[in-house]
DNA sequence: AATCCACTCGCACACCGTACGAGGATTGTC
DNA sequence: GACAATCCTCGTACGGTGTGCGAGTGGATT
């Protein structure tokens, strides 16, 4: 008795498209699309058939099964990212700009936020990124696993970081100043046994909240980067 | 237009418990044995109901929708998860080991992997954490926001470490040899137009993965505790 | 005895992913 | 032209999902 294996829609031979039927790039482009409009929970394979012009089922044709279709526009986030040539600015620079890319595709990509880390990333476009980022840390002066220690390091800070970002703007982003206040009373009663919480949920109702994440994602990447560098110098 | 508001279970009054119904602990304790057979896809308020010997939509009660009910099991996973006193060990051997904690927890109940980030952690357990770590950084010699953003940091990494941990799991952790090496062979073609990822697939698949991610989550976890450090030296 | 209230639960609704198989449309071959 | 093969569409149906509603039950209080 075997599992269920593995599987994803890059590890298998697509359909030899031969007719005059839909295209798998117009497929992707309107799950995309939907996606954008109305989030993950939006995207039915129903819907994306009305806007398809087609029938419930027709999908089906091209893709197995949702999970198939979510990693095809999965792979379509991995295209907005860009590695910067890191011969030309250095390692450094090159991993901070390719961090916060990161970070404003999935800002601007919500629904890339559930899947990430649900799904393989094994689509073109992320296996281009990955290469990059070995380059990178090749030139950095890693050598052998670390280079992939140094990547998974990064991806996971980036991803961790933004990941809770994303929900945070979903739940939090669309309140007018009434409810965002009685939200944080509300948050004061649940922390209401730690004093020192306290101080900081009033001191931080007068910031710009995504000023807030800003800096507090800048000072993650630069402790981060300056203790990779550090691996590199003993 | 106000749009939908923010909610938790955590932010309103629970039902006054007078009667001889169930208890909130009797459901929670249900839902998480669930979670632990049959994942989060075979957790459904039918089933909890059959679980509970009750009807199907009994729980409606307790919890006034599904996922109330995530965020309470949610936090019990908060739970399991140890600060050590900093005051004893050192900030960074406390920080080390709260973060192999966390990991450790949610490798343990790979269900919460879909949880973090998506949920608010407002409850007790999770209060109780985020003080520890408050302390822990303060006694380090972080002041002010730097604590919070020491913070972030720190879970941001270890859980963007874990969650893709948790789906390698799930997908690849339990097939067999065959299964392992046909599947490597695909993905070997996935990166075909990358001669040094290649040589990467073929050089992890003589090592024990298990083994491998736990030196790459090692090896994250001393760098960013080295740059967390050095924001305290200059 | 009457009233209240915590609590249970059957039914129904609107949705979901998708298996299946009958059809239509287009192409290639003689 | 005819015929067959292939590509592609889609209506129907099945078994699930979360959950709103309102009737019902049983113990405690008045």
């Amino acid at each position: 008795m075997t599992g269920k294996s593995f599987s994803s829609v890059w590890l298998r031979e697509p359909r030899k498209a031969g007719g005059p039927g839909r295209s798998r790039e117009e497929i992707v482009k309107a799950a995309v699309e939907l996606l954008d409009e109305e989030g993950l929970q939006g995207l039915s394979m129903r819907k994306l058939g009305a806007k398809l012009s087609a029938g419930a089922t027709s999908v089906y044709w091209y893709v197995a099964n949702k999970d198939e279709l979510l990693e095809l526009a999965y792979d379509e986030v991995w295209r907005m990212m860009t590695v910067p040539d890191p011969e030309e600015v250095g390692w450094r620079d090159s991993a901070a700009a390719l961090a916060h890319s990161m970070r404003r595709v999935i800002l601007r990509y919500p629904w890339a936020a559930d899947l990430i880390g649900r799904m393989p990333a094994l689509g073109p476009n992320a296996m281009r990124v990955a290469n990059g980022m070995r380059k990178m840390f090749d030139l950095a002066g890693f050598r052998g696993l670390d280079i992939d220690f140094a990547n998974s390091t990064l991806t996971a800070y980036v991803f961790g970081m933004t990941i809770p970002e994303v929900a945070w703007n979903a739940t939090m982003g669309d309140l007018d100043d009434y409810d965002a206040d009685k939200t944080r009373e509300m948050v004061r009663k649940a922390a209401a046994d730690y004093p020192d919480m306290l101080k900081r949920i009033d001191m931080g109702s007068y910031e710009d909240p995504a000023y807030m994440r800003e800096l507090c994602f800048d000072f993650g990447l630069v402790s981060l980067l300056d203790g990779l560098e550090r691996r590199l110098t003993t």
